[in-house]
DNA sequence: GTATAATTGAAAATGATTTTCAATTTCATA
DNA sequence: TATGAAATTGAAAATCATTTTCAATTATAC
């Protein structure tokens, strides 16, 4: 977590940003929760202990994050922004569950191998890929999707 | 086409719905675009032969469309819903080039059984998945995301 | 044809995301 | 440590795709 506080102070640095308490207290709030959170989520985490930060200064440190390569986007087809954790943590790919919303990573290298060589195929310069499989997890089983 | 239109009516049917003028202009300009093709740039099609036609119509038949299982929902990252066409299209997944957003279909049996094999060993009874490879086509190669 | 129930289009509502702006804060420099 | 230019903040408003509302219209079973 120190290593991640650097780097995102290096990278405000960079960019002649300034580093500001709310900005600090965003980036511990995000590093601290290991789920796939939302903007409005991490939100309202932080207003439980920092009432004083506002919504716009989550979702604009947010973008920081990103820039900083602490974060990358998530996409479980819910129509809301989703970031993970992207520092220490090797590309993966998801299960998502389609009764109760749980998801599970999963890496299999050689899909990765494959991947690769599908798109060389095409002349394609592959740069970053999404692979998500929807279903059924294990306690879910035979349940339909209205479940929730 | 006719067949497409056939199942199209036979599923308005069987929930009791009614088969009209609009919804079937709707269906036609679908099917006659093999973009993946958003709610947005569908209306804007059919406004030109049809102004009389509403947004909200064009909305609410696409979802008749999905529910015919004549249509999928398709994601590039863009955070607009595009749809193509299911019947008669297998199933298919996506390089999509980061340059100038031109997108190829592929297809890898391999992937597919990995992708099976992966879920099943975590328990997870697969139903569906997407897969999305994001880089440089052919014409892009070299360039950078700026361009276009 | 009539009755009934579904559909339509315009406009408003929604909900996530993004921007605006005046007041406040940071931080390089003195 | 004081100063001031430049960046940041929070509240509120704007945006933008999507979705719903509602009174008027239309499809269809009888
Ligand atoms: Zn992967
Ligand atoms: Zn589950
Ligand atoms: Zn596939
Ligand atoms: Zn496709």
């Amino acid at each position: 977590m120190q290593k991640e506080i650097e780097l995102f102070r290096d990278g405000l640095k960079k960019n002649n940003l300034k580093v500001t308490r709310q900005r600090l207290r965003v980036l511990e709030a995000f590093l601290k929760t290991e789920k796939h959170v939302s903007c409005d989520e991490l939100y309202r985490l932080i207003r439980g202990e920092h009432p004083e930060i506002g919504y716009a200064t989550v979702y604009r440190t947010l973008k920081l994050i990103q820039e900083a390569g602490l974060a990358r986007e998530v996409d479980f087809g819910d129509k809301v922004l989703r970031l993970e954790h992207e520092y220490g943590h090797k590309h993966h790919d998801h299960l998502i569950c389609l009764a109760c919303g749980k998801f599970f990573e999963v890496f299999d290298p050689d899909i990765e191998a494959l991947q690769e060589k599908l798109a060389k195929k095409q002349n394609f310069t592959p740069v970053r890929h999404k692979m998500d499989i929807f279903g059924y997890c294990q306690k879910c089983q035979g349940k339909s999707a209205s479940c929730v």
